[in-house]
DNA sequence: AATGAATGAGGGTTCATTCAT
DNA sequence: TATGAATGAACCCTCATTCAT
């Protein structure tokens, strides 16, 4: 549950050098991820993030530089999550549309696990743009490389491209949405099987 | 460009009595789209929207109760300007693959056209949630009724259903997204063919 | 219940003309004196106004240059009728003593048929602290005068003063508060009978 | 002159954690006295109290939620010294018409003293009608209840009860307003006996 | 590292008053 | 006279950020 630091050096975040401290940074992340999904980046308030972590607001600026900061940490780690969690579940398939199945069906559970990323990544367009834009046009272009290499090895037609990868991105997300975020009820991997079947007679090779 | 007023009750609305609170509140509606549409919601002051309607500060309240009530009044027109504007476009289709994509192909050009509409409309999860949801929702549903009645008279497969709308719902913003507020440079009738395409195979009777 | 225009020149009030504007500004008047007497000066609106007299916003300035000079013509208004009133009530008394009681009974049914009274004079001390320190001076000078003239003839202390006068004035108007304003219950006259007695007393000669 | 806190539950008020914050507290407090008495509840702003506390304005919101709230608490911390002032200065008195010329001694001095109490509870009437009958009402409750006790000693009239405590604090009241708020010039403990004398007539046992 | 008091720019909203019709 | 749209100064309150301890 807790956003894992990436690697990469993260301008604004000041790495804590004890033990107590890198507690400390935990606990405001998961803190913050919670009120940011919940509330929406504006409606939250720092104190919101600093009373939930169990820390004083001063605390927060030990850890962050700005607002905006923890927001696009937050937004980094998921959109990291969502890269690697999906490319775990297809490891294993059989062929591309399988694969592209198992991609979606992770990423449904994973939408209704974490309901918070939907809200959390969909004002980056706002409030970060950058990051925004970034998420989903990487998101897209693995799409399109892994049904590039399926043309390529005959698995799906071989016109795809870049239109189909968006088209392919857009249904993910708002089944997601959907299924995932704004309802309890439906059986996901149905409903990935449901999409996954149009979607193999949309990209058979002809 | 202009906002036409729906004919529904407004509430947080006061119509205007007389010609030029008439052109007054016009010259508000069409500032604020811009400005909500540019800044966004939380980024907008009112003076923003007053400056550019070249009226008095004063002069917003005139014509709504809050910031909230301009924004609730521009999610609804342009709601409303979608859903009207693909029924137009669909009008004169030969079978209902071919309908949707004039349907895509009205709504790239239009979100082209007016990319205001998705900063507007994607900010409304957080400012008017009831919108946002009403929105997406009264839009898919459109869709699945074109599917069900396509699959009545034999046009598409007979196990279309609201899985099938919400995925070529979200293709068609992503598109839109990518091809038509993104971006200029490509033909977005082409998109439109591309994509119909893929989802013309989708689709088809076993 | 409508408040009488004075004779002496009202500075910010514009005389009507016409008989309908005679109408106007009654109902202007009367629609003043509930709406500042049930709200509070600072928390009625010009609109209220208005509205409660069935006229549009802008015909307020027709007659009155300001908020303050509908609020002080009304005060005068009523510190004339308190005046008035009381000087009626005291013509038939047997005696001073007699005539004080008359004064109360009067001032107590006075007070319960116009709560507002004590709204809108009470907040004079804010509003216009002038008319305000004017209606309570004139008021105890009158009793004090009274006082005087019996003490003259016998009928009470000869040592009767403005302090004398100032207390009997408190009494008056806590009683006319606690009996006349905030309850409907009590038999006013007996209140009278009780607070004259005690006065009766109080001020007899030694 | 500075405001104690009173020991019960302030609802509104963060309670300092720090002396800095105690410090602070009091300051603004004291200030508000001064401005709300001096100007009135509607013509002081918030700017107005925390510059003569010698803080930013923000500060004022660290201790109080809003303007009605320090309002709400200095007529408390008022009413509560009033009780307790008058409760002092009747201890060592002979009987209780003596108690009650004491009292009002000290209340014309306090009056004197503290001028603002006049303006800032007679405004409450309108700003916080609930502490202002709270105010008279106990206020008045408390002079009952000692002419009763006076009564079973003998010492007074056997009749008395609530009109007579009415008419006395407003004697009391108005006596505080002439001669102790508006004016510097008079005796107080004069007055005091020579109101004082003619209550003792008024309530003499037959 | 942690605390919480202090800061003050910023923003939404109100409303008395003016004025063109 | 009457109307109601237009004006804009004023004001309360929020909250991200700083800083002394």
């Amino acid at each position: 549950m807790a956003a894992e630091r990436s690697t990469a050096a993260t301008p604004g975040l000041k790495e804590p050098r004890t033990d107590r401290g890198r507690r400390t940074l935990r606990a405001i992340l998961d803190a913050a991820a919670v009120e940011l999904g919940d509330r929406g980046f504006h409606e939250t308030g720092i104190t919101h993030i600093t009373q939930r972590a169990g820390v004083a607001l001063g605390t927060f600026y030990t850890y962050f530089d700005s607002k905006e900061d923890v927001f696009h940490a937050l937004v980094r780690d998921y959109s990291d999550k969502v890269r690697d969690g999906a490319r775990g579940a297809l490891a294993d398939a059989t062929d591309q549309i399988d694969a592209e199945r198992r991609g979606l069906d992770w990423f449904l559970h994973f939408a209704r696990e974490h309901r918070e990323i939907y809200r959390i990544i969909d004002q980056a367009e706002f409030v970060d743009p950058g990051v925004f834009r970034y998420h989903y046009e990487s998101t897209v272009a693995r799409i399109r490389q892994r049904l590039e290499n399926a043309a390529a090895r005959g698995e799906v037609r071989a016109d795809v491209g870049e239109v189909h990868a968006w088209a392919i991105g857009g249904m993910n997300v708002f089944l997601g949405l959907r299924y995932g975020v704004w309802s309890d009820e439906e059986d996901l991997s149905g409903i990935a099987r449901i999409a996954n079947d149009m979607l193999a007679k949309g990209l058979a090779p002809e």
